[in-house]
RNA sequence: GGUUCCGUAGCUCAGCUGGAUAGAGCAACAGCCUUCUAAGCUGUGGGUCCCAGGUUCGAAUCCUGGCGGAAUCACCA
């Protein structure tokens, strides 16, 4: 959507301009504009350094020249000054002024129409044989975040989940069951099937760690010797071949036992309030990508060597060779990934398919663009992974084995209590009925917690510190949500007290003081950091935006009085001005999958 | 050891397609509620932007080399 901007309006003449006078082209990339920044008078700045050396005069002088050209030729400029190499221009109130008319009533401003790109965006993609902990959750909200995002700036976007099902690790977990589990279920135990399951496997570790100790000693071999040859681990791989061959009994362990996890899952996944629109199983897939090696070999792009095992040699794209097929002719995780790559451009012929995944399988994705570019597959410029950094506690990375992993579900919770616990200090919700409360706090915990996660640039490692719960003061989702019932409030209260004006007509433009500029400077760029959020699949940029606007917000609504104000012009026009960002708010909070309150 | 990513205030983080005097929040201290919600607002203190070179009119931002941290380099997933 190419938008009759004054950005696009200024660089245009400034190009013109250059043109005319000193006879050279300038190439769009030097004519960077910026926003002014507060110090200075002016609200669009033009760098014009670049051009000294066309103009061969000093960079003062080139600056009052464009400065003088800007204004007499755009009717929206209406002074500059110029400061060093930096001309900033002012414009017209009125500018601002045609924007916030042009906008007040637009309930979708920011939300680009749909023109762009079909993006699938994997995300959560868990095993089924542990809960969801912190580092899913990051997984959850970013990935569901970011297909937001794609879909406001214009994208088809699909939601997919790849879950990993089958393998050693649900062997783990089912041969416990099998030996000690006693017939437990969900229901006989009240545990969460996911929790339960988990159970099990951490059952398994422990077991194989005792069994792995005493071997280890008898034998005099060293414990992961022992563990290898341990038999709780040779049944496991025992029950992985029986699975392979489709073995009734074991089937139907592991068919019961995996409908417990996805029960569990799903009650996590409406907590976090993310969805998918397709659901892959590994189970379904893990043989797929075989014919695409094999159709490699043919083509003579992938070798095959003395025991028959089939590689990929990317040493002439400075990776080492990757391993495709084994002697056995089984597959590995590479295979599989090589099969559901093709198998999701052929359900949704996306341009883009972007996988949100840990930073820790750099590599693995690295080397799957590669293969697929060697296959010479179409899409494989189209894979992007979305690399996103760990959360780590302050004494490290979380491990399982110590017990310091964050669990989805207990977070969650604690967010909550804390939401309840500090909005009854408050006595904020006195008036409110019990469901309402509930509702509350769920929107406030949650809000804290996936602001919390989401402002952080997600290439970054991120750090959670369980002793100091998630602020809800300053920076932070909370803080934004509140912005939001505020002016909700004030314009419930100027709902029934009278009916505003629309047409802002009698405000003259010129009364508009420094605080209203600003926030109408923000909110007026709130589509532009959509896009940009989107290209850069960042819902950090997004969440940082949105503080930056509620703290404008509250620092004019500190300042002046939007009922108050006796001017009835200017009270409406403030209004205007507080529904435009409650609106922004609260699209742009939906877009981190943050609800926002009517009232807090 | 190779490769990739990261290093900004005491702490958590912005800023990074090169632009003006590097910003927030938390924590500390001092203020502001007979006026639209004080989960707010205002102020004070707090910086060798890891170090050293280089490119440039200009470097936290780009390049090179160090130092420190993380991840990864399986016939695991």
């Amino acid at each position: 959507m190419m938008m009759m901007t004054i950005e696009n309006n200024i660089v245009q003449a400034v190009s013109e301009i250059i043109t005319s006078v000193y006879g050279h082209q300038v190439s769009e990339r030097e004519l960077l504009l910026q926003k002014t920044r507060k110090e200075f008078v002016g609200d669009i700045t033009l760098v014009v350094f670049p051009f000294v050396r066309l103009s061969k005069t000093s960079p003062e002088q080139t600056a009052t020249l464009l400065g003088d050209e800007l204004v007499k030729r755009l009717e929206d400029v209406t002074s500059y000054n110029v400061i060093k190499g930096f001309l900033n221009l002012s414009l017209s109130p009125d500018y601002w002024l045609r924007f916030l008319k042009s906008q007040m009533n637009n309930e979708s401003f920011g939300m680009w129409p749909v023109g762009g790109q079909t993006v699938v965006v994997e995300f959560s993609s868990p095993n089924t044989n542990k809960p969801l902990h912190l580092g899913h959750v990051r997984n959850n909200l970013l990935g569901y975040s970011v297909s937001r995002i794609l879909e406001a700036a214009g994208n088809r976007v699909a939601r997919v989940n790849l879950v990993n099902d089958r393998g050693i690790h649900i062997c783990k977990s089912m041969l416990t069951w099998i030996k000690f589990g006693n017939g437990e279920t969900p229901q006989s135990s009240g545990k969460k099937g996911d929790k339960l399951v988990g159970d099990y496997y951490v059952m398994f570790e422990t077991e194989l760690r005792k069994q792995a100790g005493t071997l280890a000693q008898e034998r005099g071999i060293g414990e992961d010797e022992a563990r290898k040859i341990a038999p709780l681990m040779l049944e496991a791989q025992e029950l992985l071949r029986k699975w392979e061959l489709k073995d009734p009994e074991t089937m139907s362990v592991w068919e019961m036992m995996n409908a417990w996890v996805y029960e569990g899952f799903d009650k996590t996944y409406a907590r976090m309030g993310v969805h998918f629109d397709k659901i892959y199983y590994e189970s379904d897939t893990y043989l797929l990508g075989k014919e695409l090696v094999l159709e490699g070999l043919e083509k003579g792009v992938l070798i095959r060597k003395e025991d028959s095992s089939v590689w990929a040699d990317l040493t002439d794209m400075k990776l080492d060779q990757k391993l495709l097929l084994r002697s056995d002719g089984t597959s590995v995780y590479m295979t599989q990934d090589l099969g559901t790559a093709q198998l999701r451009y052929d359900d949704f012929k996306a341009d883009k398919m972007i996988y949100v995944v840990g930073n820790e399988q750099n590599y693995h994705f690295d080397v799957l663009q590669k293969v697929l570019k060697k296959l010479d597959k179409p899409y494989a410029d189209a894979i992007y992974h979305l690399s996103y950094g760990m959360v780590e506690l302050p004494e490290g990375k979380m491990k399982s084995r110590e017990g310091t992993v964050v669990d989805a579900d207990e977070l969650m919770d604690e967010m909550i209590a804390t939401a309840r616990r500090m909005t009854e200090e408050l006595g904020k919700t006195d008036d409110f009925s019990a469901e309402e409360k509930e509702k509350l706090y769920n929107i406030i915990g949650m809000g804290a917690l996936k602001y919390f996660i989401l402002k952080v640039d997600p290439r970054k490692n991120m750090l959670f510190n369980p002793a100091e719960s998630i602020d809800f003061n300053g920076h932070t989702g909370p803080l934004i949500q509140y912005t939001h019932a505020r002016i909700r409030s004030i314009l419930r209260t100027a709902d029934d007290a009278r009916i505003e004006k629309t047409d802002l007509d009698v405000v003259n433009a010129g009364d508009m003081n420094e605080k209203e500029k600003r926030l109408l400077k923000i909110l007026y760029a709130f589509p532009e950091v959509v896009q940009e959020s989107a290209v850069e699949y960042s819902p950090a940029t997004l969440a940082n935006y949105l503080y930056d606007l509620a703290r404008e917000f509250n620092q004019f609504y500190h300042d002046y009085s939007i009922l108050n104000e006796p001017n009835l012009a200017i009270s409406d026009f403030r209004l205007q001005l507080a529904r435009l960002t409650a609106r922004v708010i609260k699209s742009g909070m939906g877009l981190l999958g943050i609800e926002v309150p009517e009232k807090m």
